[in-house]
RNA sequence: GGAGAGGUUCCCGAGUGGCCAAAGGGAGCAGACUGUAAAUCUGCCGGCUUGCGCCUUCGGAGGUUCGAAUCCUCCCCUCUCCA
């Protein structure tokens, strides 16, 4: 990963141009701050053993922050995580168990590991258990909870819309425990900047008054806004589910497919958001429309699914879409900074879903019905009796019409299958 | 601890003894149209079944009844007011 040479101000710009900026408490300090290496952090709930697509605008940040030669730090919140954060929720999260917590932080900091750098401290991993478990209750709030007034957090935003709900103690305290983060991470590694969410604000800003108040010095806060795609739903969200950034929870053609459908007003913001094509070359794309967006499309999709799983599986993902939905030329002056194929390749990869299915149970012939439950692709019988009813269901590109139809081994060819749910959702089938 | 209100299928939300697998909306899925877009239109949208139909569901457990999401009892949970 290359670095870039430049001032504080250059990376805020940059960041503020890419959209990531929401708000931030003092951006002339801040830009100071950033003038010289600095330090900056961003936490991460351990509520599941992998991130999924929300957390890539966090995420590349840091990245960002880390070419610019800074040093990031992530928190995984395994002190916090046992706490549950009220912000941006309407109900209790579900408190999780401890080993639960170390499982999925571990998870996360191996998928982190693929974004940032972190060898030779060029960035940090933190468990924010290693300092708020040994905590002494009346300590803490001697020290801390002397700083807080409770009539000032029930103002705060994510708190209110709680009152109405109902708050425990509990989640209360996150408040109080956040902010005690980034004041141990001031103290202890020099960090003076926490990013995170919008709904975070109020946590960070608690934390910028405790640092001047316990140590009077000055730290920054900046928020990133709620990302949501132009037909108003939050990222990464599907009927499956998240959009997750681990292969166990969402394929790798699966993954690349979510970003080829994205919405024709949300190219250019994505592409500024989730790649590091240069700004200059995603101005020069910015008044395409129509289908002239198509090939954009394909290179936002290639480039996350690249920084996500490696250029080797995102070729493989975009090589198996041009087949099934056609190839189009892509001109090397579109973003000629990506490293998406533009020339027709004939390498026989495929990224597209595998199910083994036993070469005996095909003999007798095998119902289509329960291939399409069997590879995930239906939820139920009922549900592949309805696909097929609508005429939705294909076998190797040929649409399925018969309900009681039983795949026999001739339809494999080259001992495999594919079928599509629909236009777009494909699974292929091999014998074993 | 006391008083009241409430917990319905993915979400919101109707339903107060049979016509309820449960209105309506949203989300989602499929089809048509397209550009693997959006919008629109049509269909679907608990499970099993080719189908007649059968099974499971209305916070939980019991009960009344030929029959319960609807009535009764106990329990759990949430909210509001009081302490």
């Amino acid at each position: 990963m290359e670095l870039k040479e430049g001032k504080g101000l250059d990376v805020l710009n940059e960041l503020k141009e890419r959209g990531f900026v929401e708000q931030v408490t003092d951006e002339e300090g801040l830009g100071e701050y950033l003038s010289s290496p600095s330090t900056c952090y961003i936490g991460f709930d351990p509520t599941a053993d992998s991130l999924h697509v929300g957390s890539l605008v966090p995420i590349l940040s840091l990245v960002h922050m880390q070419r610019y030669g800074h040093r990031p730090i992530v928190i995984v919140g395994g002190g916090t995580g046992l706490i549950g954060d009220p912000s941006g929720r309407t109900e209790m999260r579900k408190l999780l168990s401890r080993d639960d917590i170390d499982r999925n932080a571990l998870g996360i900091k191996n998928q982190l590991a693929r974004f940032l750098n972190f060898d030779d401290g060029k960035a940090l991993f933190l468990n924010n258990a290693d300092w708020l478990t040994p905590l002494n209750y009346i300590d803490f709030l001697r020290d801390i909870g002397c700083h807080f007034s409770v009539n000032r957090m029930l103002a705060t935003e994510s708190y209110r819309m709680r009152l109405e709900q109902g708050l425990t103690f509990i989640e209360f305290n996150y408040m109080l425990l956040q902010a005690y983060d980034f004041y141990y991470l001031a103290k202890e590694y020099s960090c003076f900047l926490q990013m995170g969410g919008s709904d975070q604000w109020g946590n960070i800003v608690a934390g910028v008054d405790l640092i001047r108040r316990k140590l009077g010095k000055r730290a920054y806060g900046m928020t990133f806004p709620l990302i949501t795609t132009a037909s108003g739903s939050k990222m990464g969200k599907t009927a499956q589910g998240a959009v997750w950034l681990s292969e166990e929870k969402t394929s790798v053609f699966d993954f690349y497919q979510y970003w080829v459908n994205t919405d024709d007003r949300d190219v250019v913001r994505f592409l500024k958001l989730f790649t590091f094509l240069p700004l200059e070359e995603i101005h020069k794309v910015e008044n395409l429309t129509g289908e002239q967006l198509n090939p954009l499309k394909r290179i936002l999709a290639y480039e996350v699914t690249a920084l996500v799983h490696g250029h080797e599986r995102a070729k493989e993902a975009y090589l198996s879409a041009c087949k099934t939905f056609g190839f189009i030329e892509i001109g090397a002056d579109i973003l000629p900074s990506s490293s998406i194929p533009r020339a027709i390749l004939d390498e026989v990869s495929d990224a597209i879903p595998v199910t083994m299915i036993n070469k005996e149970k095909i003999d007798e012939g095998v119902s289509i019905v329960d291939l399409f439950v069997e590879t995930g692709l239906c939820n139920s019988r009922s549900a592949a009796k309805r696909l097929i009813e609508q005429g939705g269901a294909y076998v190797n590109d040929r649409r399925v019409v018969d309900i009681h139809e039983k795949l026999k081994k001739d339809l494999f060819v080259g001992g495999s299958l594919l079928l599509k749910a629909g236009k777009k959702r494909i699974h292929r089938v091999r014998l074993e």
